[in-house]
DNA sequence: GAGCACTGC
């Protein structure tokens, strides 16, 4: 079989081309057997001389594959000529010249030996993925080769020629093509925009009306878990027991993978996420029907918080969907959106490195001397507000100094390898004497998720056994601990619905990262801390992410820095009105709001904050309110800011602050005293909104009376609209406000309601009903269709109403917005808010 | 009233 892959019609141009030039550039889509074949030719060719070819992998599993598969090829032991090496996983031995590893290990490698001695070629292999550590050990591979090692050889591979962008980096560099093996996918677009339906039924449809037409398995791609069942329940409604209709996504437990990827008797149906685009294959899939869509995880540095949003996926990853069909015999591909949409989808994914969280990054290359980062050699550069993010978070943890150059700290900090937060909650774990469970912690965040989605009864066994502490991280570690006592004992663990693999890899990590505690000379003795010093180490690594719960009854937090989440349900932290959380999300829940959810929470209390970080704490208190002034004046923002306003108010009511605010010296919104101030604005803008854009409602506008009769209302202590209404004491309020509840659709989110035109609407916060203002705003981000501005708190979302259409939303952070919009909208307020001081 | 893609040191 190998014998006719495409690759060896390459051979000695690939050889020829090495000894013109040191970079070559090879375009060779997945199954034309470069993986395995390129290392070889290079090695038999003489090419590698007595060095040694590293080949880089994307995934663990395609590292120790390809290392088994070209041994055999080679008839030698794994680990002799032909090795891999994998995180805790190495086997290779001095002998070892074709070496398969992960792209982190090889980073981990540049950092310990810079010059990267004894290694003749580097294979950057599926490099079209663009991961993060890809991408900078290109860069500080080329960096290499420009400065110590002329001699080192750089063969990059990719499946698309994308290589515009690419090659003025490689340049001067040779390119190679070589063809697939795979059979001709027909490929069918939409005629028209779909219908307002949603994606599971468009879906399920041309499943079903193909199903006889096609002779093998089908494929259907979906975002997520969510749109997978719901796609699933609509098949069975259309095919019945015809065929079977199998998930797939990463959370399912292995078996139930395996029930998807392998050969079965009869025909079936799998509806899988992107798992299935890279990381799986299925073989006997003769046609996919592709939803277009997948939940796209980035970084907002403006925020510093990590969003999941649905997003359309690009030209690049569509082929690779639909080649899914085609690996065994010819197949046909349906896709839910049109070839106009298609046209002006991006032409490949979003690079990691202009997605994600570069703080890890940004550490390492400091160690590594690179002073300014501006001027460094990336393949594509990253957005210069994402690193300025990165050095001020790594310089909040002590990483780097004043002048950006890291310090003592950072270097320790870059032993572990772990977020940087994590490595700093290391350091911490030393003063505390609880490295043995930080090191558990940071280890069970590096695993996926070791509890997996259970039915409630399992939860609530999970919760009687696991619970009782006040931090999510003290449920995990308890739960790891039992499947240890239990031998990570499949059975056992798939009764509490614990990942009996992940909880392994968990146990192991932690060996390791006390392995790297014990090198540093950090304390690694077995002690059981109270629970309180194991927070602090949280703490140290996370304190920009400290939340105050708003009330008891709610799950709504205020975090610093003025943002604002939900607790998870299920949280341990629960009772705590204070915590800390290791993790913040940003999803997109079902009726498509995003939501900001915080999870990982562990509950805190205030003196340990005053205990620990007395300088914000001292100048929060003292600046924030003037009171020579009898007035709040403009501070930098600190740390605790927002919180520690909160705490006082709590502890002394109605103060100064109080007074301030309900004489309307401040700006309404700038303090939060119990949420009133909110609460009053937002009802304000709602019934003058509707009043605007529903002229037909005969909404008055809201005058200044009425406004102070529903702000005293809610100062009496009405939280929520039926309170409003139902008040009888002014009457003229209630009569503004009923009409607008007939066209509400949901009485749960009064915000949402019915166009007489019979479109749906939200409003989330409109400070722009103002057409001028908003003929900007959609010109600013170029939009078509009727617009609705909704402004949360951090982010402005905008509604899109296009005619048949389902609202779309998109999501801007403030940073642009603040520069380029908000100006106009501030004048707006102040005209209409005179008695209000603006800070 | 519950919410979350995929990898990897």
């Amino acid at each position: 079989m190998s014998a006719s892959l495409p690759i060896y019609d390459l051979d000695e141009e690939i050889l020829a081309a090495l000894n013109r030039c040191p970079r070559l550039l090879l375009q060779a889509p997945t199954g034309s057997g470069k993986s395995t074949q390129v290392p070889q030719i290079l090695l038999d060719g003489g090419a590698l001389g007595n060095g040694r070819c590293i080949v880089l992998q994307p995934r663990r599993l395609a590292a120790r594959m390809l290392a088994k598969r070209v041994a055999e090829e080679r008839a030698c032991a794994l680990g002799g000529e032909v090795g891999y090496q994998i995180r805790l996983d190495n086997v290779s031995s001095r002998e070892t010249r074709i070496l398969y590893v992960t792209e982190g290990i090889l980073l981990r490698q540049m950092l310990a030996d810079p010059s990267l001695q004894g290694v003749s070629t580097i294979v950057f292999d599926e490099f079209h993925e663009r991961h993060l550590h890809g991408d900078i050990s290109l860069s500080r591979a080329l960096d290499l080769q420009a400065s110590r090692r002329p001699d080192l050889r750089l063969v990059v591979m990719s499946a698309t020629l994308e290589t515009g962008s690419l090659m003025p980096h490689l340049a001067p560099a040779e390119v190679l093509r070589s063809e697939g093996r795979a059979f001709p996918v027909e490929i069918v677009h939409l005629p028209y925009e779909p219908r307002d339906e949603p994606v599971w039924e468009s879906a399920a449809d041309a499943a079903a009306s193909h199903f006889e037409k096609t002779p093998g398995d089908i494929l259907v791609f979906m975002p997520g878990a969510y749109e997978i069942q719901r796609t699933i329940r609509e098949l069975q409604n259309r095919l019945g027991s015809r065929c079977r209709i199998l998930p797939l996504h990463g959370e399912l437990p292995a078996i139930e993978q395996d029930k998807a990827v392998g050969r079965s008797h009869g025909r079936k149906i799998i509806v899988s996420t992107n798992v299935a685009e890279t990381s799986l294959t299925i073989d006997g899939v003769t046609l996919v029907v592709d939803s277009g869509l997948a939940r796209i995880a980035r970084h907002d540095p403006a925020r510093g918080i990590n969003t999941l949003f649905i997003e359309k996926i690009s030209a690049a990853s569509a082929d690779q969907r639909a080649g899914r069909a085609g690996r065994t015999a010819p197949g046909m591909c349906i896709r839910l959106w049109t070839a106009r949409d298609h046209s002006r989808r991006a032409l490949s994914e979003t690079p990691e490195i202009k997605r994600l969280d570069l703080a890890e990054t940004v550490l390492s290359l400091k160690a590594a001397g690179i002073r300014d980062l501006e001027s460094f050699r990336w393949i594509e550069p990253p957005e210069p507000v994402a690193l300025a993010r990165a050095e001020s978070l790594l310089h909040d943890l002590g990483a780097l100094a004043v002048d950006g150059v890291i310090t003592p700290v950072g270097l320790r900090m870059l032993q572990f390898p772990v977020h940087p937060r994590y490595a700093r909650m290391f350091l911490e774990a030393e003063a505390c004497d609880c490295v043995r469970e930080a090191a558990l912690i940071a280890a069970l965040t590096q695993t996926r998720s070791l509890l997996l989605r259970s039915d409630r009864k399992t939860e609530d066994e999970r919760q009687e056994i696991f619970g009782g502490g006040t931090s999510d991280f003290s449920v995990l570690m308890r739960a790891l601990e039992w499947a240890r006592e239990r031998d990570f004992r499949m059975a056992d663990c798939r009764a509490l619905g614990i990942h009996a693999e992940s909880a392994r890899q968990a146990s192991r990590l932690q060996e390791q990262f006390l392995q790297i505690a014990r090198d540093l000379g950090l304390p690694t003795g077995a002690t059981s801390p109270p629970e309180d010093r194991l927070a602090r180490c949280i703490l140290a690594g996370f304190a920009d992410q400290v939340a105050l719960r708003k009330a008891a009854g709610t799950l709504l937090c205020d975090i610093v820095h003025g943002r604002r989440g939900l607790l998870t349900r299920q949280s341990a932290a629960q009772d705590a009105s204070l915590l800390v959380a290791a993790e913040i999300t940003e999803i997109e829940g079902r009726d498509g709001d995003p939501k900001v959810l915080l999870g990982l929470a562990t509950g805190i209390e205030e003196a340990w904050l005053r205990e620990m970080f007395p300088d914000d704490f001292q100048e929060s208190a003292e600046y924030l309110f003037d009171k020579s002034q009898n007035r709040v004046v403009q501070r930098r923002s600190r740390r605790f800011r927002d919180l520690v306003l909160e705490i006082r108010d709590r502890d002394a009511a109605p103060g100064p602050l109080a007074s301030a605010c309900l004489a309307g010296q401040v700006r309404i919104g700038a303090l939060r005293l119990n949420g009133w101030d909110d609460a009053v604005e937002q009802w304000i803008h709602r019934v003058n909104f509707l009043g605007r854009i529903c002229p037909d409602l005969g909404l008055p506008p809201l005058g200044e009376e009425e406004r102070e009769h529903i702000r005293l209302l809610v100062c009496e202590g009405a939280t929520c609209y039926r309170d409003i209404k139902d008040a009888s004491v002014l009457p003229h309020a209630r009569s503004l406000l009923e009409p607008a509840q007939q066209h509400m659709v949901d009485r749960h989110a009064p915000e949402r309601f019915e166009l007489p035109s019979g479109r749906r609407a939200k409003i989330v916060y409109s400070e722009s009903a103002d057409p001028h203002l908003s003929a900007r705003i959609q010109d600013f981000f170029g939009l078509d269709g009727e617009l609705r501005i909704a402004q949360a708190r951090h982010a402005l979302t905008l509604h899109i109403l296009a005619p048949s259409q389902r609202p779309v939303q998109v999501t801007r952070s403030l940073a642009t917005f603040w520069t380029e919009t908000y100006p106009s909208i501030k004048n707006q307020l102040q005209r209409q808010y005179p008695r209000h001081e603006w800070i």
